[in-house]
DNA sequence: TCATAATGTAATTACTATATTACATAAGAG
DNA sequence: CTCTTATGTAATATAGTAATTACATTATGA
């Protein structure tokens, strides 16, 4: 996963618009625009961006049917998430909360070595 | 979690400096602002303004050591990220990426018994 | 074809984010 | 106390986001 497509990705989902579209759009896959703008009180066009944005990141595929448009959820980018953070931290995990004491001990034993 | 605190979590990580932040922070436990910020080409200031937005989405964690400030990750709000996404998509997390046709399929029977 | 309905594009506006330089505060060394 | 180093604050320029209204395009069906 490149930087870019991580910007992509989690700027996707810093805006609770396009999490709820995810989440709609994963319970009726196959969804149109029009159907799924009427779940915001913003406009059509505001949730057309948001499409737009959620396809950049990879996460919202969609195809043409006639005159409409039928949106569908890509789970890909987003076990891309977790393995990506997960296995960063796996050493963190256990603990599920740093105890900053023992850190700050730790840490104060590297500057020494440091030095 | 609220909509607020997923929209400053996922803002948080979508720079690239700040997912880095987050990896150094990680890998030395207890490092200053100053040294940090000699791993970037931008300014101190703006690693610590990333720093303030690490920290008011709970992944970094700091505390005064004399004229210095120990930086910390905190792995919480990423566990977050994870039980709330990886639940919500568990149906379809087993095929990975999503069939468009079959679900075009089933959505065009779903229009039908709409209407 | 013509009317209608769905989607797409353009231009605009208000707001937020990212970064900078210059200055201010706080702690430790001599 | 004073010099130095580390961090914090203020003001500001630039760029990017999120939303709007008005208009254009495309497809369906009488």
């Amino acid at each position: 996963m490149t930087d870019e497509d991580a910007d992509a990705l989690f700027h996707a989902l810093a805006h609770a618009h396009r999490r709820r579209i995810v989440d709609l759009v994963s319970a009726q896959p196959g969804i149109t625009v029009g159907r799924l703008a009427c779940y915001f009180d913003v406009s059509r066009i505001a949730v057309m961006n948001h499409l737009a944005t959620l396809e950049r990141a990879g996460l919202v595929l969609s195809e043409k049917a006639g005159a409409s448009r039928r949106l569908y959820v890509n789970t890909t980018p987003i076990q891309a998430i977790y393995e990506r953070w997960t296995n960063a931290f796996s050493g963190h995990w256990a603990s599920h909360l740093l105890n900053i004491k023992r850190a700050s001990e730790q840490a104060a034993q590297k500057e020494k070595a440091d030095e």
